[in-house]
DNA sequence: TGCGGAATTTCGGCATACCTAAATTTACAA
DNA sequence: TTGTAAATTTAGGTATGCCGAAATTCCGCA
């Protein structure tokens, strides 16, 4: 696929290895352009600080990440085209396991996490079509294109929501199951109206109230968890515009 | 899974190498019991002989095989068991991918072959619900059960058939796509119903009526071919008899 | 019976991707 | 400005699976 290992006999990019680290430097950068430090690389991807630093040479050496000694890692064009790639394999595995297998979006992530390393790309672009070619997995994560681009709804953070303020829920980390499986339980979706009341004294669970019909619920949701809710508040996004709740 | 595996730590029977190792020899006495030598696993899998000698002696001590020095390998009922898995694994996502998403059965073989090592038991179990548990795969090889037991259909390869026989389509081999294309496009599928007619002078090409309406072919079928085509005539099988054509 | 070729095993090596421990570099703070 | 702690890289090592080449073993046939 990509030029670069084209160019370079002997190097490929079709290891799971290099696949890993490729999308997890691009998820460091999706939603907020931070820079991606070695100790972060390894932190997230549960290996010991100086194997990233030789596979960061390894992506240099293929074309996919730029890297100067002691600065944070880049991805280069030719890298965030196959990690848009992964992570369109990662989040349409994970709503065909949904929409078409019976999972929980609780259930999918590990399952996705081994099978993108698998997957051929027709077989992809067949579930894809299989389910009418969505643009958001079950977590609400926007699905990269085939051809490599992505759309990203701009929607924010719960815990940073104005008293008062509404929205529906636009997406949720997939990182926890256990944050997945209490929000299912308490009926909150995807797309689910919230109205933000405010939160316990002294730093408790965050108030929202859930629902058009005005059922007041309390969610047991930490600083942390809360962190892993997106709401679309104005709801603006790439000339399209969502109502408020 | 395996108790083996977990009697030794530091060994593993998950490796994608092991579950191929592990396959292909109950391959070799799927259908006939023939001892199953080195040089046949290295030509299969298309490794050097040194290697076999290597991964055999690692089965050896996961307790998936038995091998004694210049003889031929078999299977533990532990090896068996992990055997049966993988094809019961292979089986199902070749049905699936075929039944779900459109694949044609000369398509299926080498995406499973990656899927096979990567889908859990999970994800296995629910395609086969979905399927309807099915009990054979789109060439008509027999799916083991999630129990790990199989029945194998008693079918005769075409070619030894006597003229005037008549029978089935059974199973054909999965591993020429040509042959698979070459019998999609001459309308012979599984069930098909063939009467053996001839075969031309000196070796030529197989001839055989093919469909109840008595529409005759020819199928341009060398020995080698019809070695890949398996018919059911007499079609007993574990008790349920198969009505002839 | 013994000899030769085929099958098998042993041996030393290579690539990937990981590790720990020991440098090294950087940046901030006194 | 310099020292020190944190971040990063280097160095040396491990496990897996593969290789080719060189022994070794086996078996049938003369």
């Amino acid at each position: 696929m990509s030029p670069a290992a084209r160019n370079s006999p002997g190097l490929s990019s079709d290891s799971a290895s290099v696949q890993d680290y490729v999308k997890v430097i691009y998820a460091f950068t999706e939603w907020q352009d931070k820079p991606v430090t070695m100790t972060a690389l390894a932190a997230r991807l549960k290996v010991a600080n100086s194997s990233v630093t030789e596979m960061v040479r390894k992506l240099v050496d293929l074309g996919l990440a730029n890297h100067k000694p002691y600065n944070p890692v880049e991805l280069t064009p030719e890298g965030l085209r196959l990690a848009l790639l992964m992570v369109r394999r990662h989040r349409l595995l994970e709503t065909y396991l949904v929409h078409e297998l019976g999972y929980g979006w609780d259930e999918v992530h590990n399952e996705a996490e081994l099978l993108e390393h698998t997957v051929s790309d027709t077989l992809v672009d067949r579930m894809s079509a299989r389910l009418g070619h969505p643009d958001r997995d079950p977590h609400g994560d926007p699905i990269p294109s085939a051809d490599g681009t992505i759309e990203l709804p701009a929607a924010h953070v719960l815990s940073t929501l104005d008293e008062g303020h509404q929205g529906r829920v636009a997406r949720i980390s997939d990182a926890n199951p256990h944050l997945l499986r209490y929000l299912s339980d308490e009926e909150i979706r995807l797309d689910t109206a919230v109205t933000m009341l405010g939160r316990k004294p002294f730093g408790g669970a965050l108030t929202v109230q859930v629902g058009s019909g005005g059922r007041v619920r309390e969610l047991d949701l930490g600083d942390e968890l809360a962190a892993s809710v997106w709401v679309m508040t104005e709801g603006r996004h790439e000339g399209c515009t969502l109502e408020k709740s």
